[in-house]
DNA sequence: TTGAAAGCGGTACCAT
DNA sequence: ATGGTACCGCTTTCAA
């Protein structure tokens, strides 16, 4: 029986396998340390015009691309800089910084990576990274440990930083405070003369690591005060909020911090809706000084975060990259200042 | 002159250098093919269990972890799913997605890297990509060429995929056509009897991919329909708002799409504050069905946009993966249907 | 059951 | 001005 080929030979060439520098050598005629160093203009050798011009050809023709993996198994070092993905979308303004991060990153010639962590725990995943040794990387909210941090030091990594509400031992830490945020916010109500505080709580699955601080600022700074605080449970859905807004009278506040500003829109909706007028029934104070807040009538009361610039923090990487020996530096950079408008 | 040492020996022990699998067959007294026997799980070869037990505690004792450049390069092929970066951080929509595929790639055993494009163009930045050796290539957005394709899938790319408004030749696409958000929106618009309609055009950098599409896409809902339309650059400030909003009543118009949920909470806001009643005067859509367009007064009518799941186009990575020879696939899957509700 | 050795794709030293 | 070659860390035949 005849078997026809369900691929013939024309329409799917024989794939190639991928070029690599010998086949680029062998093409021009020369060795591979010869191509090696005119495609990386290596100033410790000349190579004569012609040859140049050969290799370089040769290259072209075949699309040859190097191989990363062998260039920094040979070099013993790479410049990448690992952070994990955040494993929720988070909101525009860490975007922003990340963004910016990278972009500085890159002027300083590293390639910065986001690692998909895939649900993969602290120290499983500080082992995952530890992989790709990485020359730095940057790990984000907590979830790290100092076993964590050993680990990705024993295997490489010259810069260990972390981004979250604690400093974790071995490791450089911008100290973002959140409980910053909810002190700003609770100190200002009370200035406001108001003494029955209620503080949203976000239901959404890993919030916690921002609302918990969130929360427990607020309740610091009302300590001692005679203020009392009202811990308000509240996910992100219109129902939620007309269910909590339905038995606001019960509740009797005459505040409200919302955990943010997104948070800060959905209760002034729903409170508007059912009467309560603000700021006069119920203050309302959200936080991180989005847009939306100034586009709110009344404009929101709002927290103001300052968060590091991305090239501080590509500075300090860079620092700690070339003299990984020095103390690890903790710098608290989280800034809350409170923006007032109309809503308290 | 005695020079003083900056950092003491005992300050700062000698760094061992990198744990290798050699130095955990020395440890363990074996040799390396062991050690990668036991610490594989490698099912072809038996290996007695008080070695194997020796081989796990050397490597536990030293911290040793795999080098996976070094895995990847004996292998000949890794399991990296690239994917550029978001040059501009995206909406809450997008990261969703991205979200969402990263999870349903990673159950599929691909690990997802997301690289950091710095500002290198098109096929500058497919060199950069090919030099990893993924074995898949997600593209969002315009700016991979049929040249980039190539170049990606000559260094070994199993599956190049883009997502964006056109397919191009020899990869995947996801056709996200921009234009249908557009179109439903001024298709809408018309069918409430509205005929001088305004089209805001953001004036933020990199935004033109999407909002070019959206314009174009009105313009043509309305073709020879006898209605206008006119093109209204804005740029995300309260103040450009206001602007525009004072020159409201010059401009004639009975209604705008305002490109997307968030411009239009901006331009609302304006036109409320100069006394334009919403709908009655101009009605107003947006698009992206964020939960702000359901919090505003008159509640927000928007384009609801349905993206493809993220569990879909993992799945169609893989079987590109698995099957590298078959023809590239296009599909549409932006769908944009109009959600009506009190603006409009 | 274990070990010796080749080789993945580059780079850089040492000869010529 | 070039070429030969050892080596980076790991996997995987092939032998013993």
């Amino acid at each position: 029986m005849v078997q026809i080929p369900n691929t013939p030979p024309s329409a799917s060439p024989a794939p190639r396998s991928v070029p690599t520098s010998a086949d680029v050598a062998r093409l021009a005629g020369v060795s591979r340390a010869t191509v090696s160093y005119v495609l990386n203009n290596t100033s410790a050798v000349r190579i004569s015009e012609p040859t140049r011009r050969r290799v370089h050809e040769a290259a072209r023709e075949l699309g040859y691309v190097p191989h990363a993996a062998a260039r920094s198994l040979r070099a013993g070092h790479s410049r990448m800089v690992l952070m994990p993905a955040p494993a929720i979308p988070i909101g525009p303004l860490y975007g922003r910084f990340i963004n910016e991060l990278q972009w500085a990153l890159g002027r300083l010639d590293y390639t910065v990576v986001q690692y998909g962590t895939v649900a993969v725990q602290g120290d499983e995943a500080a082992r995952a990274w530890a992989e790709l040794r990485p020359v730095a990387v940057i790990v984000p909210g907590a979830g790290l440990g100092p076993q964590g941090v050993t680990v990705l030091k024993r295997s490489g990594a010259r810069a260990v930083v972390t981004l979250g509400p604690a400093s974790v031992e071995g490791a450089h830490t911008l100290l973002m405070d959140q409980a910053a945020v909810g002190h700003a916010a609770a100190a200002h109500l009370h200035s406001r003369g108001r003494r029955r505080i209620g503080v949203v709580v976000p239901e959404e699955a890993g919030l916690e690591t921002f609302s918990r601080p969130r929360l427990d600022g607020a309740r610091d700074a009302l300590r001692g005060t005679g203020a009392a605080i009202t811990e308000l449970p509240l996910a992100y859905t219109e129902e939620a909020a007309a269910r909590l807004a339905a038995r606001w009278g019960d509740l009797g506040l005459d505040a409200v911090f919302t955990y943010n500003d997104e948070y800060a829109m959905l209760l002034m909706s729903a409170l508007q809706d059912t009467g309560v007028r603000i700021p006069e029934d119920t203050a309302v104070i959200g936080a991180d000084d989005l847009m939306l807040g100034r586009l709110l009538r009344p404009r929101l009361s709002t927290v103001h975060i300052e968060l590091p610039s991305g090239r501080d923090l590509a500075a300090l990487v860079d620092r700690a990259v070339r003299n990984p020996g020095a103390a690890p530096e903790t710098h608290r950079v989280l800034g809350a200042s409170v923006v007032p408008r109309e809503s308290t």
